[in-house]
DNA sequence: CCTTAACTTCACAAGTTTGTGAAAGTAACG
DNA sequence: CGTTACTTTCACAAACTTGTGAAGTTAAGG
């Protein structure tokens, strides 16, 4: 083996398991956060893994994990991971990076990344947005039914528009608050 | 037996099925904008049932249809129908309403009732508030970890203040451009 | 108060999703 | 350029979901 043993970076005097060992993290209080945070995803519709990876980067003094830690912390086998990793990538809520002069790869939560992420839903509205212009089409703007589509059709447009100035706003404020970031 | 046939209302002319038939309302153009309507929104996470039962009221001229009308539009069962409101009653997404003098319910879309369903992700943002007010207590605010879900809580505060905010200009801007509803 | 229309609940079969172990792929390092 | 640490893909069993028919409940109308 090239290195120590792996995998002991957290576990440093974590071998029992006293209640009250607090050393520098407390891996109990760590895990527990992380899977009620999971949990609250889960039932807002995030796919579980999806959310427990996510709630275990977002509690990480790094912002970073590796798949092996990740697994760990989360009692899941690796392909559990690349699967959560594959799916929190494509929607831009964690970067992966490569260790340099490793194999590991790291993944991490860009904290500003991931608001982004969660608001701009905008493809998903874009194409709501679609399938109502096309019943507005197909059923007759002067219809009853169609006025009502129409109506939703505008609460789209009024959101998205609203939500891009939202998120302006959010970043003056964040500045403000928390400096760079 | 007491009334005609019962769900005979919207059936009118409809009987052989020309693509051209085009009277009052045609029903298969309805059932096209129904079901692409039904997809996006399972897209974006909502469970199918009662996702085609939302689409179908949205579309339907009244806003409001009986328990029998859904089961006709979409196919299936009276069971299929009742478990999909509950589910959407629940969320504040259609009124029941009695039909008096008559066993029927009518089931109804108030347009105003859910465009604030949708935006009240409320009840949620809340919970993912306390799960991360927790997380900052037990990680410690003084950490690196703890600061980082600090700033994410802020963050939902935040946008839950703007949301508030942006649904009253919503109603405003509504009044002005489509009147009363 | 009995009959019956309308809705709801329940148990279950069919279908889908989820996470795993094993095998295959990729790239650092000697 | 072979070895080995790491990640991804794949086929599948287990767990969960979904929609149904049938039985059960509620209340309108006689």
């Amino acid at each position: 083996m090239a290195e120590p043993t792996g995998a002991e970076r957290d576990a440093g005097p974590e071998s029992g398991l006293e209640p009250e060992s607090g050393p520098a993290r407390d891996a109990e209080a760590v895990s527990k956060f992380v899977e009620s945070f999971a949990a609250q995803l889960v039932e807002a519709g995030m796919q579980r893994m999806p959310a427990r990876v996510f709630a275990a980067l977002l509690s990480s003094d790094s912002g970073t994990m590796t798949s092996v830690e990740l697994g760990e912390q989360l009692r899941i086998s690796p392909a559990a991971v690349s699967g959560a990793v594959r799916h929190l990538a494509q929607q831009h809520m964690v970067a992966r990076e490569r260790e340099p002069g490793s194999r590991r790869e790291r993944y991490r939560v860009h904290s500003n990344q991931w608001y982004e992420a969660l608001t701009s839903r905008e493809a998903v509205i874009k194409r709501w947005e679609y399938a109502l212009r096309e019943g507005v089409d197909s059923l007759g703007g002067d219809t009853p039914a169609g006025r009502r589509l129409a109506e939703t059709l505008a609460f789209f447009e009024f959101v998205d528009d609203e939500i891009a100035r939202m998120m302006d706003r959010w970043r003056v404020h964040r500045e403000e608050r928390f400096g760079g970031g």
